[in-house]
DNA sequence: TCTGCATGCAAGTGGTTACTTGCAGCGAGT
DNA sequence: ACTCGCTGCAAGTAACCACTTGCATGCAGA
């Protein structure tokens, strides 16, 4: 018989193409509103075959929440510098990544974002085995440049990275949703960075104008 | 017959009831899952009478948006004090107000934020009708400032406020989530009027410490 | 007292949902 | 050649969805 899009070439195509037309679903119509039935079509795949891998549908998102965090893992933000020198232009760099990835991924941040309620755990894990990474290595980037005396001693730079990574997430949620007014993401992620670098630099460092 | 719970004494009790049961569930179950059965049961008025008084489901979401709207337009974050002088405290009180505000609404902001792509034009009118005036009020008063000598000149004060209300925002949806770790919404809250005052304070104004 | 309006209740319609069952083909390993 | 696992297809089930219809009730104003 003709099978529209079936290759049986490698072990178990269907499993992982389900997953990939999930997460695409997931971000696109919602956890909830994301149907198995569009989910196996998006995937080129019989309906019948997702529940015969994955015995339901918290199953498969399940496994799709485990896979996106897999792929994430082994995706880096911004490559580690020097950041003990030229601090602002680290903080630059690494803003214009996280932001890029952040819009890159808006509509499954939104799904996650609206849905952690109803999901509180898969918000919880994404949260924290996908942002955290990226945070303590920031966290660890700004230690370094106050060893340097490049950072104030009297702030919490744990809670300081969350603010900055806050301030970028929220940016990126009005921006996409076409709630900005006369500015774009860039001219947005500059001002949080000279922001958040007048914020955290030490008094006498600051490079004025 | 005995009516469990219908009064008949004001005009139009049910409608109230049920734009105050919607944006109830809204908040609970998002947008997509309020079923009418259970918003009308939430009301305590029988569904059939929300599709007489709203034709259908769109009907009554956009009818309670624009309810929504106003009654928020009646409040007010923080009271408008001589912002010129002691920013740093006009600063913490804005921000300690607009976060428990957000705090007391999280689970409607998240609906709104999640569902911000089904239902784009509600989420525009929402953000642009609610949170506009409070963040043009406080970009007039940060522009006050500024004519006193607090605040620095070099910064456009439109981004600065959208990236202060931001931060806010993501750190109230993260720490809501149960994912902030080892601090608090307040510690949080400090953190930001920290760093903010030190962002777009003019350096000599700088107070260290 | 009569009329109109808002509401409740029972029932139903057509569509969609998650999920199941039974049957058949096809490729790979033995 | 034969089996076995993966897959497709057709069909069905019980629940739920938005929404409708018809009828009864009770309150308010005339």
């Amino acid at each position: 018989m003709q099978t529209t899009t079936s290759k049986k070439n490698e072990p178990s195509v269907a499993r992982e193409r389900l997953i990939e037309a999930a997460l695409k679903v997931y971000a696109r119509d919602g956890l909830s509103r994301a149907t198995t039935r569009v989910i196996a079509e998006e995937a080129g795949v019989n309906e019948v075959t997702l529940f015969r891998h994955f015995q339901n549908k918290e199953g498969l998102l399940s496994e799709a929440m485990r896979h996106f965090v897999e792929s994430m893992g082994n995706q880096d933000i911004g490559e580690e510098e020097a950041w003990t020198s030229n601090l602002k232009e680290n903080l630059r760099r690494f803003a214009a990544g996280l932001y890029g990835k952040m819009v890159q991924d808006e509509a499954f941040v939104r799904t996650m974002v609206g849905e952690a309620h109803r999901h509180p755990e898969h918000a919880r894990t994404i949260i924290l085995d996908t942002v955290r990474p990226i945070r303590c290595r920031f966290v660890q980037n700004l230690e370094a440049a106050r060893a340097a005396g490049c950072v104030r001693q009297d702030v919490d730079l744990n809670i300081a990275v969350e603010a900055f990574t806050s301030m970028l997430l929220g940016g990126m949620l009005k921006i996409t949703a076409n709630c900005s007014e006369g500015y774009t993401g860039d001219d947005y992620v500059a001002v949080c960075v000279d922001l958040f670098y007048a914020g955290i630099a030490t008094p006498q460092g600051v490079s004025q104008g």
